[in-house]
DNA sequence: GCCGGCTTGTGAACGCATGCACGAGCGGAA
DNA sequence: TTCCGCTCGTGCATGCGTTCACAAGCCGGC
């Protein structure tokens, strides 16, 4: 049953599609055209049936006895993850991290421009971040409106995050992304996802302990990891 | 079966973990010294049953009744999480993320002391991050055995990634967090773990974008978010 | 000392995700 | 044209994680 457009993608596949499309930008790039599940399997250190059930959910594409057509297969993905168009993006929080979210090359050459940072110290406002100006988060609704802006960044300390939350949220935003180590509260219908980098540090040294200490041991996995 | 120090956590209830001891230590701070597994589900934004079942891999350290007793419980998971001594970092690579997390005061203050930084560019080597010295590559090693450094932050391009985590393993870390977009090759005994920060932006774009166009819509959830 | 209210700890059911295994179907060779 | 090898798409079984629902058990009041 080819559901050309299909809908209700599992999340757990979602969050592995960016990758996927990652890994057949590098085999374009490499001047190679045609790609099997099990190739990209290896590439992405996961289960072949994984990769092929996965790409499933976008449309039959594949060819029996073939693979895939990498050029093709990338067109398919950035259709269905969005990506046929830029996803600007406004950024809360000028601190340390802020600086380095707008500076990093990565978001612009994936399709998510910095449309603007914004921070509520004035000593901030007007200094430059590489090409980007620091405005005043009074600015944000600006911002938001007239480069239509729908994701917001977090980048603040946690005492500030629900303030800015909130700001992004009056502003218009309807998908946030939190660095800041609290719960964020939100009207239902914005999405938030939350990245904490301590969090990830707490999760690798309870296996580093877990490894020195006791009897049996075991090993940790998540996104990814080839022998 | 009350299994004290319990073995064998699965690996969500560990990813949660963190940000329970997050909101206990808030607790605590407000004066509080007794909680509930409803209250504390409410905080984290999750179910008062997962929180129960969560706590009791622990241990039995609730009362029926009462609930949990807040500064007793933030010992027993800081114990679990390997949380009753520091656990120094090093980092690899001081461009633009690999300058914001040493400057970032969140590590410190969660036990994750930034016990050096490296950057292969001669350039960048001598300068200082707020108190910290950018050192050349080749002290990897020093820097790993003089400060029993186990965790290594790759914080580098892409292209220069592997190269990098070969260097740290090289030199005796044991754990890796990864903020560069590929999948690094490590022997088994080296646990990564890979944050991607596009990929948290891709998977937003994808809800943002259903959110738009389609007959019926749906939310995303991962990582909390409360109504 | 006993009773009622409240909260934990957990057995059991459900649902989602993973991985296997195989039929379906394409391309190329003879 | 026919046959063979290869790879996709997917039904099915397994395992993990979440949630419900309830008995066990503690505390405070009478």
């Amino acid at each position: 049953m080819a559901m050309s457009s299909g809908r209700r993608i599992p999340e757990a596949t979602v969050a592995r599609l960016p990758e996927y499309l990652r890994l057949l930008t590098e085999t374009l790039d490499a001047g190679i055209s045609n790609v099997s599940s099990d190739e990209l399997a290896d590439m992405a250190g996961v289960n072949a049936a994984k990769v092929r059930k996965d790409l499933s959910y976008l449309g039959t594409y594949g060819v029996r006895g073939v693979g895939y057509e990498v050029e093709y297969l990338i067109y398919q993905v950035r259709r269905e993850l969005g990506l046929d168009h830029d996803w600007p993006v406004v950024i809360v929080g000028a601190g340390n991290l802020g600086q380095a979210l707008a500076g990093y090359g990565g978001f612009r050459s994936r399709g998510y421009p910095v449309a603007g940072i914004v921070d509520i110290d004035p000593a901030k406002v007007g200094t430059m971040l590489g090409d980007i100006e620091v405005r005043s988060v009074d600015e944000l609704g600006d911002i938001v409106a007239s480069g239509a802006v729908s994701i917001g960044v977090v980048a603040t300390s946690a005492i500030s995050a629900q303030d800015a939350a909130d700001k992004l949220v009056a502003a218009g935003v309807t998908s946030i992304l939190n660095f800041a180590p609290v719960l964020l509260n939100v009207p239902p219908t914005v999405t938030v996802r939350k990245v904490d980098l301590a969090v990830e540090l707490q999760i690798l040294s309870y296996y580093e302990q877990r490894r020195a200490e006791p009897p049996a041991s075991h090993h940790a996995r998540r996104s990814g990891t080839a022998s």
